[in-house]
Formats: C-alpha cells, structure tokens, sequence
DNA sequence: CAGCACCGTTTACAGATGTAAACTCCATTT
DNA sequence: AAATGGAGTTTACATCTGTAAACGGTGCTG
C-alpha cells in the first residue's frame, strides 16, 4: 500500500484517535500543515480510494478510520530504505548514524540497553 | 538535492566507477534494470540539469562523474526517515526492527560490537 | 416551502517521475 | 560527397503528488 507524504499527514491524524469525522481531521491539519480545507478532502478521498482508511456512515456524515495499521506502514517504510541503502541489514544503518554523530547520548544508553536484552 | 527512485540507480553506477561514458553507463543499467537506452540517457541528463552528476568533454563524448556523493544522499535519506517515522532517534528504530524479527544474527553481534566501541 | 450550510464527490492544474522515442550533429566509412 | 552511426538534446505521454476550487445532495432553518 503506497501512502504518499501528504496522505501520511492524514493517516497520522487517524492513527493518533479514531474514528474522527472529516471536520475534526480538517481542524487538526489546517493548523499544522497550513492546508486548505480542499487539500485535506482530496487526501481524505485519495485514502479512501487507496483502501487505506475506512468511512463508516454516522447519520449524515462519515466517520473515518484507518485500516492501514500505522506499524505495517512504518514496517513496510523502514524496510524499504534499509535494502535500498544498507543492503537489508541494520548493523551498517546505525553504524552510519554513528559516523555521522546523529547519535544521541540517550540513543547510545538505549541501544545498548536493547542489545543487553537480546538473544544471544 | 532531490533524487528519484530511478535517478538513485543511475547514480549508483557511478558511485561504485567513474567517470564513465554514456555507453558504459548504459550497458550497467539496461541488463540490471530492464530499460531502453532512452530512458537512461533522460535520467542521466536529469541528474546533469540538478546538478548531480558533471560532464566533461573526451573527444566526442562526454564523461560523467557524481557531483552528488554518495555518502551525502544515504545521510539525507535515512535522515528523512529517522525524522519522519522515529521522532528523530534511532534508538526506537533498532527497536522497531528487533520486534519484527529483522534482525540477522550477525546484526546483532555487529551491533554489539558497535556499542562497545563508542564512547561511554 | 425556499434557501442555507455542511459534507462528500468531481474536476483542475502544475510539477515530478517513469519510461521511451524522435531528432540533430558530427565524425567516420564507402 | 553521401550515407551511416553514435552521442547528446528534445519531445512525449501517462501516472502520481500537492494543492485546491467547483459542484451536488440533503437535512435544517426561517
């Protein structure tokens, strides 16, 4: 399921709270990304057609809900960047950022908590 | 510097050789991604007119070389994503992939031995 | 009952992208 | 000199994306 950058800002909304009617997911964009409220119906309907939401009717409106669970999104995101950059495999990612010191010393402490609590 | 999905592949081949002909370019990428000699050389002067990739004159044709580094579009990229999916922290990122399972066991030792090399 | 308001649906349009063919120069071959 | 062939340049065109306005139906309101 492809969800471009913008609709992602909508499934965003969604996967925070839910079901939401349209109003509510427009009050909660127009702010933040400066969209008109055509903007956010056209990317409403884009993920609706795309199957990644669904609309329930509540007497004259609609109240959205996503079907695209936010973790098979990030799952299917991630996994694409690590084989398209890093050949499927996590070790050189991090080792990356680590070059680059886009580590943290808060990501430092947790990473070694995570590999302390690994399998062998 | 923006790169598409298609332009990446045309400079993947430069990154691993360069400078190269037009010719050469095209022979890496035709067999590996199935397209018509056209459609290389469009891409290719995409990446010339973004200024991604430099042309020097030899004789009749030129030779090309990445303006763009490599190193620098794998920062921007992983860097998008970190920021778009994981708040920025990749703590939370390994994390991610620990749950699904998309850890090799030679990540995991990898990674250990990351950890232990960085600083305190 | 007529008009208004609100929602949802359609249409619009420019720029990016994937994919490729057509065209244009020059140099080299016959 | 004419034809051929290779390299670069233009043009093409469908789809996706960002951004939005126009349109349409139907309860609610005066």
């Amino acid at each position: 399921m492809q969800i471009s950058d913008a609709e992602s800002k909508v499934m965003a909304v969604l996967w925070q709270r839910h079901p939401l009617a349209a109003d509510e997911i427009i009050a909660a964009l127009a702010a933040a990304q400066d969209w008109q409220e055509g903007t956010i119906k056209t990317l409403l309907n884009r993920l609706l057609n795309k199957g990644a939401v669904a609309a329930t009717r509540d007497g004259r409106r609609y109240l959205y809900s996503p079907l695209l669970a936010r973790e098979a999104w990030v799952s299917a995101e991630s996994r694409g960047l690590l084989d398209r950059l890093f050949d499927g495999r996590v070790a050189p990612l991090v080792a990356h950022f680590s070059q680059h010191r886009a580590l943290s010393r808060d990501d430092v402490a947790a990473l070694r908590k995570l590999i302390e609590e690994m399998d062998p």
